[in-house]
DNA sequence: ACTCTAGCGGAGGCACACCTCCGCTTCAAG
DNA sequence: CTTGAAGCGGAGGTGTGCCTCCGCTAGAGT
């Protein structure tokens, strides 16, 4: 299994030891930022909760979109790691269990929905990457006759990406709404 | 059936001819920023497109809440309304109406999650005229066998909601997503 | 027609985010 | 240890949005 994404955008991490811990802060702030205000959150704040000048921000990352593209294709790479993971499980089991994962590792909620219709070279990439991570999943379900097949894969991820961006009561509601969406997934198949 | 919201908010819409023309083209105007760039739309961009001057959206409209809260007002309202058209239909039938209306008149989609989740007095208050209005519907087509009995309403609102705000390629990918997640919700009970 | 007051608009002060630039600091190679 | 260059940070110029304030305009009642 391959990568891309990660030897697109990774190489710009600084050699230097002081320089590469700067480096990941900022992007453990970016990615706290955009959690929790979007992908327009401040800049400067970014490089203040990490500790760091605005400077060495602009720097690392020239612009927004740069930090940005960072954070989301660090997730895209986890998630493709995990597809691997969960191969050895039932056909709809996996797909569930790698959708979870999906929303748990989409801390940039709110920002994921813009991402998911970004035409840039890079988030096309990552969506490449997930797709052919995922993708193979969902196709496995289907042949099981566990999902339906008048809906396709990309389909799933926006329908599971409205729901996890959303405002919820709490995280059992989430799951909840999540799990009867699923059920209409898998319906047809019954 | 009763309009508690339009009570609350109506009021303010002013006496003199001119100032309600303004008035009007301010909402509009409103309505259209905040579904073009969320709750956050600029409130100068706002008056400009309403082709008034600033300060006349702030004696209108003291603050960005305010000015919020009459829009969303308003697509409650409207939604109250129809939640009485549809009660003629079959239950599903109805149920699933009013709920294609919900995402077509909350064209302030993207705030509208947000809002779901807002304490504010006025914002509760339209909750519950939209929990009043829509809420027999859902429980009509639970009696009725055709709604699944291990959710709520509120549920519902919130499944709708995500999917709605999120982006689709087109309409029709986010008809046959939403129409999946309905079977959803339609499942167990058949 | 006259008036008087509700209503208008936008200039301007404030706050904050963006981004550049450059003198200072610190790593690490020799 | 020395040294040079990679890296640092934040001051400051620019733009934009927020909101107030007040001299002017025009609707509505008489």
């Amino acid at each position: 299994m391959t990568f891309p994404v990660g030897e697109i955008v990774a190489s710009r991490r600084p050699h230097r030891k002081d320089a590469a811990r700067n480096y990941d802060a900022l992007l453990d702030a970016a990615r706290e930022a955009f959690a929790a205000h979007g992908a327009d959150a401040s800049l400067e704040d970014i490089a203040r909760r990490a500790g760091v000048g605005i400077g060495t921000l602009y720097r690392n990352f020239p612009t927004r979109r740069d930090l940005f593209e960072s954070v989301y294709a660090d997730e895209v790479n986890e998630l493709c790691r995990v597809a691997g993971e969960v191969a050895g499980l039932e056909p709809w089991e996996a797909l569930t269990t790698w959708l979870r994962r999906f929303t748990d590792y989409m801390v940039t909620k709110r920002a994921v929905r813009e991402a998911l219709n970004d035409e840039s070279e890079i988030f096309q990439a990552c969506r490449e990457s997930m797709y052919a991570a995922g993708g193979p999943l969902f196709e496995r379900a289907q042949e099981a006759g566990e999902a339906r097949r008048d809906m396709d894969f990309i389909d799933l991820l926006r329908m599971v990406a409205g729901i996890t961006a959303t405002a919820f009561d709490d995280d059992a509601q989430r799951d909840r709404v999540l799990a009867i969406a699923l059920d209409g997934v898998r319906a047809t198949a019954r």
